[in-house]
DNA sequence: GTTAACCTTGACGTAGAGGTAAATTATCGA
DNA sequence: TCGATAATTTACCTCTACGTCAAGGTTAAC
């Protein structure tokens, strides 16, 4: 897997990955990386003269991200596709900001790009109350382990008493 | 849907529902039932003489439960089986707790319980904190649409002092 | 005792999220 | 320049979590 050493392709300074590497960092197979490219989730790398996949350090982020939004909280890759085209209005604002043609029409785009985050953030306070009830449960439910757990011992304590030593065969 | 009007079937004190009452009121289709209880998230519930079977208002809990497990918080239903079990040895521990033999038999249970009940709270714990952190990102992005916001509505604002009315076509 | 509404167990279908294999092409290091 | 690796696309496979008939049995009401 250990790839170019000294010819780097582009730019020494901003090293581009090929889908291996990316993979390899990231935990998730290649094919996962294709899929999601393929789905929209990441956008299309630059490639290599003959066709290789070239990714950022940026790509490696948002796949981060994408296992962080799948793994730990159960979005879907159709939920994670809406949040993340929610980040790509707020690039593509930033990329256009000379053109002072259609200053309202940004400002509806940044409307929406705002009701989409608030209502992400409200899901998240959602589950976090219902993290934290459950949390509270578990916790409960312990305490009532330990304090049998407690009785248990001393049950056995008693027990050992009694009989001092009987077989321990099985 | 509307069914038996007058003549609850065994104890109107504990009123035993039929799949089609229990997924109206949980909101899971008949089949998810069967389907739960196939996979052994559910208990086998009672039955009628004829086959039809019925649920308590503890297994509307419990659908509930797994209902929240799996939606708000991405678990799959393996992960959810393993905490249900978990829950069931707390009630087994319950119910047999007049059996003076295998006490530390038991106490290895209860081990085995608590064990997997502090790996669950872990989990939660993590969810907790990657739910907090994208949060405050979500907010900060916010803040950043808003500062944006601003921004735009001086430049309307200076826009329409210099062009009292043009063409709105387009 | 018939009938409508409800339930039963199959059995097959499907969407989401990838896994795996095959045939072909690129790149790298010697 | 030539293998040994590593990537590419295409195509089919799998596993989860159910959906959707189909063919029949039950229950309750009339």
């Amino acid at each position: 897997m250990g790839s170019k050493s000294h010819s780097v392709p582009i730019a020494p300074d901003d090293p581009y990955l090929q889908i291996g590497e990316v993979a390899e960092r990231t935990e998730v197979t290649q094919r996962t990386l294709r899929f999601y490219e393929e789905k929209g989730l990441l956008k299309p790398p630059t490639r290599m003269e003959g066709g290789f996949r070239l990714y950022s350090e940026a790509d490696i982020q948002r796949v981060e991200q994408i296992k962080q939004l799948k793994q730990l909280l159960g979005f879907t890759l159709a939920e994670i596709k809406e949040m993340v085209d929610a980040e790509e209005v707020k690039l593509q604002l930033r990329a256009e900001y000379r053109p002072e043609a259609a200053l309202s029409q940004k400002k509806d785009q940044l409307l929406r790009a705002i009701a989409v985050t608030e209502q992400q953030s409200a899901v998240i306070r959602q589950k976090v109350g219902a993290l934290a009830e459950m949390q509270s449960k578990l916790e409960e439910r312990l305490a009532t382990f330990q304090s049998w757990l407690g009785q248990i011992d001393e049950g056995l304590k008693a027990e050992s008493k009694a009989r001092p030593k009987t077989k321990v065969k099985v």
